[in-house]
DNA sequence: ATCCTCTAGTCCTCTAGATGAGTTATTGAG
DNA sequence: CTCAATAACTCATCTAGAGGACTAGAGGAT
């Protein structure tokens, strides 16, 4: 089946290129194409459009901007394969420098709890309905150096309810897509300061009270949707952060 | 004067937009082509360097990205105008939300010293050559909110020497460029977290030892010349910061 | 004085190609 | 079987041009 050509579909005003844009991001956002799978071809895409080769470029363009799609030159134009969620230690200098090392994950606990409204609002869900929440530790030699707490849609998330949390690697967001079928694609995290309370600190092996960085994570899939929110916290000494501005 | 064709000019396997990008950049660098001023039509560039507008316009794309030129539809394109340092407060949450206030500044110390190896280095300059020092805080009503220790290169900074501090506005950044021409074209930074001295704490009205957080700046100009660098306290229970990964 | 239209200058979109460069699977020689 | 050459596919660069959209200022109508 051929698609109608572009042209006849865009609104008044509408760029080409932000139409046919558009109808990708639609392909990408509702599941068709997949995390990680190669696009059609530029050249099948502008036949199938009806427009010049620079217009499906610069339609691409626009999605791998906004961090839908991937280009590899030779190979092809891929939807964006999601988060590994490794990143959280780029905020902490544990040890020396360099060490990419991913942290052992400790479980401490894992139950079925219900929403509160702040919560619910964040998930996109119902106030009251199921959530699973997760604590646990995350290790680096023989040290406990960031303590996580993890809240998840529990429909959407039924077999992490049901599997092993021993099972688990020490990345979640593999297990999300292998389990469950859920991507991560991108998230937002709010840094701040606080001090622990007197059981967080004894999961760290430090003193209460003592000062700790506060991580709050929300993490969406491709469509938007927020599919986890997690609160990490660790040591405020070890905590350092560099960016630029322009 | 015409300039010579791209075409004979770039190195073996170098695209013509990459070099017709380098030679643009090299007149933004160097100052011939000043912070703010608009840079010759897209169609002036095209016949000066013999290639067709696609092209010139990827060397354009190039330099926007890299921040160094900013378009703007209609009118031109023009040469990234720098900051005007007004940025800090985005990491500080005080009273009311959505209050883009300039802090007032408060001068405490203005002092020639001696730079230590370290800062040299940050500078650039020779270690033991003079910087200036200067001390200050930044109120918002009526309390005292930031502590900045700031320094600078001596000699670039003549004029700030000689001027009375009492004269500077509360943003330093449009000084250095009117006194000194001197462009804040981009800045690094980084946060850490730790406690207030004694001094400190009290020009801060808080309690010794309270948790502060800690931003260290560099800043740069066009060229990438390290031209300030600039140490900011304030209170760690005031701190947040999001930023968004994909 | 205010509003409008016109115009020249700017960047932006789009076409219809040709050619270059990187990747991968196949095919043929040893 | 192993390895190298090749073919076929991909995205990337570049041309030469037409017309659109936006801005700012000049001039005229109200």
């Amino acid at each position: 089946m051929k698609a109608p050509k572009v042209h006849s579909l865009r609104e008044a005003g509408q760029r080409r290129y932000a139409a046919i844009a558009e109808r990708l991001r639609e392909e990408i956002t509702s599941g068709r194409w997949p995390a990680g799978a190669a696009i059609p071809a530029e050249t099948a895409l502008l036949a199938e459009f009806g427009v010049a080769l620079g217009t499906i470029r610069q339609a691409i363009t626009l999605l791998v901007n906004e961090g839908l799609l991937e280009r590899q030159h030779g190979r092809g134009t891929f939807v964006h394969a999601g988060l590994t969620g490794a990143s959280l230690l780029r905020f902490f200098r544990f040890g020396k420098e360099g060490d990419h090392e991913v942290p052992r994950s400790q479980i401490h606990k894992r139950t079925l709890t219900v929403a509160t409204p702040e919560l619910a609002k964040q998930l996109g869900i119902r106030a009251g309905a199921n959530v699973i929440h997760i604590l646990r530790s995350r290790w680096l030699q023989t040290e406990p150096r960031l303590l996580e707490r993890i809240w998840l849609d529990a429909k959407r998330f039924a077999l992490m309810a049901e599997s092993e949390p021993a099972e688990w690697g020490d990345l979640l967001y593999p297990e999300y897509a292998a389990r469950c079928g859920v991507v991560v694609h991108r998230a937002s995290e709010t840094i701040e300061f606080g001090t622990l309370t007197v059981p967080d600190a004894a999961l760290l092996y430090l003193p209460a009270r003592h000062p700790c960085a506060v991580v709050s994570r929300a993490a969406f899939d491709i469509a938007g949707r927020c599919v986890e929110v997690r609160v990490t916290r660790g040591d405020a000494n070890a905590f350092h952060y560099t960016f630029n501005l322009t």
